[in-house]
DNA sequence: ATCACTTAGCTAATCGATTAGCTCGGTTTG
DNA sequence: CAAACCGAGCTAATCGATTAGCTAAGTGAT
């Protein structure tokens, strides 16, 4: 590779001319630039990274940490993330934390080594991730994104989880369901509380109220849902209707429902929260809230390229979005159930 | 933060021993050794690696392109990926390049430029590929990943398609289908011809060829698979079973079988290639040749490694992976088919 | 003609590390 | 005891860019 020395030599110009033709920092003659130009183009010059990098203190990367890389929901966030970022010059560096808390310790050091000049964080565990603010340190520009965390001063991009568990679990109680169960997902992330919250206060507000045995909680995974849901429902007196709280969880829910030899919306309506891609083919088409995640993740890139360069001048910002109820035909009147498939 | 040379003054020695102990590149006495640490933790000093970087020619990057984020199968590499990139040191860049060439060579300059170590390379298009190899400069280490490109001397990762078409369409033929169909990928791809050969051949070796009209080419995505497979299937005189090319598209044909109110495999026997996630939960099972994906991502990158840290010095490896048959029960004996629905 | 002022373009310091080559005190050897 | 050698740790050059500060030539006012 030839350097900007290489470009100055061979169009008999300082380095420091090179850099004003490429950076456009200061006025070169038309003589010059033209010059310069050609030496550029003919020594098929482009400036190392590496040495802007250092010198201007910034990386051009964005770093993308997610909590679980296997989860379509996430593997959609960076198809978004990685659009959004290039659109605005940076680059994606992306991490899997993988829902344990040290190895987001460990990446958000990486990252702080790397340079990143921004992070995109699907927070895990608890508030545990402020520790890594120095106090002397000028802070990393973070957006967090889909989860919160305890005190923390970072912008956030979040969904209302309550209003999204409120809808989907509303629509189950107006086709008349009063035995409504729920697969709930870890209840120490906000995205697992919020959703279980929402599901307890839609059935208070009629006056019920969830049979214990009823409400399970397990990771946002496929294989977790399916275990989880067998259980629940191989009970003999199960519930009508279950709210499951992630998209993929409800993959598993159908799963274990075909492999109880049960049938729904027949036997077991289901409705749930956060649409995963490739859905769309199943059938029956799931009944659910959907999240507006192409919009969240360009604003929350947004939010992040405005803090890298505006700085802490910037006040907090935390934003929430609506999720959006798409009926499906996976939810059946409870009447439907008792005729087909008497208990 | 703080500098190496802030750590060289804090413990009273030169920014070389610093730097010696860091890297364990010399021998330090113990005691300035101690002493040397001793300030690092101190002053939670990290080394910058754009320093480092400049210095060494080097980035601990790694570029993933791959040919379309949106799909679930590369989803999974990037999952892979990330974890196998990890584990050698390296974080992981990840670009898409939508399947078009000219979004690859802006991809790979700007690879250049932010000087990753190496490149992972889901190739889109013709051999264009290889311009961007200038004469001058020493080669970017590349390893391709599922898809070939003419007369390139990376090393690749590969499936083996024909094998994997062949496999599939055996198993139908054995099951008695001789009106087959098939929606391949893109002609023009490695993968979509491949498929298309490998289906080819184990017909011809029956003395069977597919009718022109049942084979249909597409993109590999769900929604050019679902209309393709509409199209194929509103035809009066439809075939008895179909091979998919690809996962993602078995979702769109499948959406299409149900749409046009046929039964899988009742009416239509279905086979792919390739597996998505979360595709487990489908009912029917899809009857599918795997990939031993993250197998395959695990040895591109080692190879990749292995190329960045000898260089030119090995010789070129192309690796060809075995798929393999899982069946499901999306495929039925032909016989089935006439006595369920009459046509 | 002189002085002040502007400005195109250059020189050289700088970012934060690595590392070739040197220094200087101590040990070995003839 | 001097010459040769050794090695721990230092000095300073270097990677490839940016940029503060300088030079020297040009312009205009007096």
């Amino acid at each position: 590779m030839s350097t900007i020395k290489d470009v100055a030599r061979s169009a008999g110009v300082s380095t420091a001319t090179v850099s004003a033709v490429i950076n456009d920092s200061a006025y070169v003659s038309p003589a010059l630039r033209a010059r310069v130009l050609a030496a550029i183009r003919e020594l098929n010059y482009s400036p190392s990274l590496a040495a802007q990098n250092l010198k201007r203190g910034r990386s051009q990367l964005i770093a993308l940490v997610v909590a679980d890389l296997a989860n379509p929901f996430f593997s959609r966030v960076v198809w978004a993330a990685e659009a959004a970022v290039a659109a605005w010059g940076y680059s994606l560096v992306v991490f899997n934390s993988d829902e344990k808390p040290e190895a987001e310790q460990r990446i958000l050091s990486r990252v702080r080594m790397l340079s990143c000049d921004g992070v995109l964080l699907v927070p895990v565990g608890d508030s545990t991730k402020h520790l890594q603010r120095e106090p002397d340190e000028r802070p990393l520009p973070t957006v967090l994104f889909g989860r919160t965390v305890e005190d923390d001063r970072s912008d956030t991009i979040t969904i209302d989880n309550i209003s999204a568990a409120r809808q989907a679990t509303e629509y189950l109680l107006d086709l008349g369901h009063t035995r409504v169960g729920s697969i709930t997902g870890p209840l120490h992330l906000t995205t697992g509380r919020g959703r279980l919250d929402g599901m307890l206060t839609a059935m208070k507000a009629r006056g019920l109220a969830p049979e214990p045995r009823d409400v399970r909680s397990g990771e946002f995974r496929e294989d977790a849902a399916y275990s989880v849901a067998r259980s629940l429902l191989e009970q003999p007196d199960r519930p009508t209707a279950l709210y499951v709280a992630s998209g993929l969880m409800a993959l598993g829910a159908m799963r274990a429902i075909a492999d109880l030899g049960l049938r729904c919306p027949a036997d077991i309506s289901i409705a749930s929260t956060d649409t995963i891609p490739g859905i769309g083919g199943l059938r029956p088409r799931l009944t659910r809230t959907e999240h507006p995640l192409v919009d969240m993740t360009n604003e929350a890139v947004r939010l992040l390229v405005d803090r890298i360069r505006r700085g802490a001048e910037v006040e907090q910002r935390n934003i929430v979005f609506q999720p959006s109820l798409v009926v499906g035909d996976s939810c059946a009147p409870v009447g439907l159930r008792d005729s087909q498939s008497p208990r």
